[in-house]
DNA sequence: TTTCATACTGTAAATAATTATACTATAAAT
DNA sequence: ATTTATAGTATAATTATTTACAGTATGAAA
């Protein structure tokens, strides 16, 4: 995004501020009288900036029309899905995980109950919430989100000359080795946990 | 929660997308046209109902002036603390992680960036982020983040009879055992990982 | 040197949005 | 039998909020 000057970054910081005290953005004349000026035309040239930057959304003529561009990616937890299903619905919805955008980055998330501690050694344990990105390339080493045998399974992906092989950290578990095209919903990059 | 009646909770549904879709709560006439009815007044009855069993907010006057009393819990993520200073002030700080109220319940919470691998075995690694529980009761078992010379630690929590021992999930640090009382910040209760 | 973005003042008009008042009707609870 | 909560219609008044227009001034870039 485009650099903006210090009176926009203070605009920007109030209407995040205000939207986080109030869970709705300012008005216009808030902002205004906020910063002290006479003219609301003050505010809606800032906006503008602001807007053309890339930094917020306006809806025209709406009370309070401002969207943020920033702050919250809501990644829904998809929690359990059915063995044999494997077409990921939003039906099983338990709830939306949110981080600020610039920690996950752009991109399609999602987030699935673990079951099993197949992947204990690499720090994901029975019943931690992996994030699953969708959509990105899968490298060796990678942990991925299969759907193999009616199931779905968290492990390590490596491609080898022949055929693939699904590997658990957990050394007391064996590996998937797979010959024709795995479905792989996504490549995990990041971990929710609970701890009671 | 006291029960709310089915179009009660169809309202609040609508509020909640809405405010997920645009970043503002939807205005009364917005919820009218919604819902079609043919007057304002269904709709306030509606959300003073909403506002009596405690399910929003409402400032009187003003244009969109719903907030849900649900949703979103910003954890401040603090990231790291400088050594030696033992009060954590919202001044390192880093943005948020947000998750949905019901997920970790009511509490003062924030989260700290681990550094090392001393609790590595209770899968909690270097860099991930611990979320922190203030002001809660702390048994025997339990992860905590410690004040102790001068640094901040996150360690189990034992009390033993003329002493408390902090000590590491990793079989290849030692136990702090400490004779005085203690400066626990806060209960570990969650966790946040980025994975590469 | 002309253009462009920033950074405002001041006022009026237009429209968006909430509230207020006066009603009707139904089902459940005391 | 009466109160209370729910679930509405219909209209008008009021206030909140945005936009539009006409300006001024400054500094940086082409």
């Amino acid at each position: 995004m485009k650099n903006i000057t210090e009176k926009q970054q203070k605009i920007f910081e109030f209407i995040k501020d205000y939207g986080l005290r109030t869970g709705y953005p300012p008005t216009i004349k808030e902002i205004m009288d906020y910063f002290s000026f006479s003219s609301p035309t003050a505010v809606i040239s800032h906006l503008n900036a602001l807007e053309k930057k890339g930094y917020i959304k306006r809806e025209k003529k709406k009370s309070r029309g401002i969207t943020l561009n920033e702050v919250f990616l809501n990644i829904p937890i998809i929690g359990t899905i059915p063995a044999g299903v494997p077409k990921i619905e939003e039906e099983n919805f338990e709830g939306f995980i949110s981080v600020n955008k610039d920690f996950l980055g752009k991109g399609q998330f999602f987030s699935l109950t673990v079951k099993g501690d197949s992947m204990k050694q690499a720090g994901i344990f029975d019943g931690d919430y992996v994030i699953v990105e969708k959509n990105l390339e899968i490298k060796n080493g990678d942990i991925v989100v299969c759907f193999y045998d009616g199931e779905y399974t968290v492990k390590y992906f490596y491609k080898k000359k022949n055929f693939i092989e699904l590997k658990p950290a957990n050394p007391s578990y064996k590996s998937i080795i797979i010959k024709e095209n795995p479905l792989i919903i996504g490549k995990v990059v990041g971990l929710f946990r609970k701890i009671k």
